[in-house]
DNA sequence: ATCAACCTTGACGCATTCTTTGCGCCCCAG
DNA sequence: CTGGGGCGCAAAGAATGCGTCAAGGTTGAT
């Protein structure tokens, strides 16, 4: 399960806890910063935003409840509190203060990580739109895979297809027999330029593009093609 | 707080706990409905979505944790676990199969308020998805698991009933091999593009569907398949 | 133990796609 | 005017992917 990545900050004034909580998320595949004060973690996660942060609430300095208001104040990620006691009042307080989760020790690994791994589920950003590039009346739906020239569907070969986002996503600028070559055939490919002839050729047809006035796909002579800038 | 109109579902066998949650929650100015086995705590969910799910683990007729399941293939709403059992194993289970808290009774009422509150706050607005899904003549209740072409129903395998359902999820879009077959077979199967020549053979001679001139599901040559959009 | 339902695996013919080849055109230099 | 390089285009040949059928193999119920 690749988990990696996520950067987890730990504030907690124990070094045994810390040490056993460092060696359990690690080896989880999650990178981990710690701060044995409330203050310090209050820094640390402003200079470093963390994706999840585990809060003791027994600390030295402030008091926990403490951090936790001033973390939330502008911190969208999602907060596990960790507590020696268990009480009633101190849980419903830091749940209502923006806590996500509230464990009482003693709690097993395993238990943890699943409970970090439902709280990163929580705040997975909202979805971002599905990314169209669109030029003239051409429009191409990457998350969908879909190619329309004004209302009509294109349908188009797997290279094709390559080839057109390619010229697309540099459109305007001339991108050369080399480059095409290499970035929708592959690195071994860069000399066959008759191979770009022929798809593009059948991608202008699909298009309806004239090579001779093209609309979108425009021959540079000795060098490469170039995709009609907006 | 005005936490009035929230409509909260228990899902529990036994009448004291009913009883007990029914009139915490409403005194706390929540809506509840009940049920008190597994197969009619689906029914009622779907007929009623609820925004919030109180689900006991120690149910009479299914298991507990098959009910998590099914719910959470349509339902968007927070589940809350109550267990009698401090299981880790069992609480890992729930919180990875999509539950959002796991409380082990006995629990106060204040606490299961907050975590109540808790996990209401993540439950993005504005996801109320309906738990049946329909393109066509097509209808699929995902509740109940039916699938319907037309007036006539249709015995799925399975597999056959996950891999409809992934596309219908997205149709529209083109799904590659690989994503498909790591949503349905797993992670492990995403070289396997075997599977899905079988199975969408399968699905199509189901639906009543011709491969070349396809309603529902196109084939998209060295890419994937292609679930008909609205 | 027997049987049925289901998933996995392999084989084969066919369709689509990719690669290769050849020819004619245009433009420009000689 | 003429010849050659680069390009567009069409079509043949090779490779790959797809649909289909059917034979194991596994699992769970009776």
């Amino acid at each position: 399960m690749p988990e990696g990545s996520h950067l987890i900050l730990i504030v907690d004034d124990e070094p045994p806890i810390r040490r056993f909580l460092r060696a359990s998320l690690a080896a989880a595949g999650y990178r981990v910063v710690e701060a044995e004060s409330g203050v310090s973690g209050v820094k640390l996660a402003a200079r470093q935003p963390p994706d999840l942060v585990i809060l003791d609430l027994g600390l030295p300095d402030i008091d926990g409840q403490e951090v936790l208001v001033r973390l939330r104040e502008w911190l969208a990620a999602p907060i596990l509190i960790l507590s020696a006691r268990d009480q009633e009042a101190q849980k419903v307080r830091a749940l209502d203060e923006g806590a996500d989760d509230y464990l009482t020790k003693p709690f097993g690994v395993s238990e943890l990580l699943a409970r970090i791994r439902t709280a990163m589920r929580h705040s997975r950003p909202g979805r971002t739109e599905s990314p169209v590039l669109s030029i003239g009346d051409l429009r191409v739906d990457l998350s969908a895979r879909r190619v329309l020239v004004g209302e009509e569907r294109i349908a188009l070969t797997p290279i094709e297809y390559k080839l057109l986002v390619t010229l697309m996503k540099h459109s305007g600028k001339v991108l050369t027999h080399r480059f095409l070559l290499r970035e929708v055939w592959g690195p071994h490919a860069s000399q066959e330029t008759h191979y770009l002839r022929v798809f593009v050729a059948g991608l202008r047809r699909k298009l309806g593009d004239d090579p001779a006035r093209s609309r979108y796909i425009a021959t540079e002579q000795g060098v490469g093609y170039r995709f009609a800038a907006e």
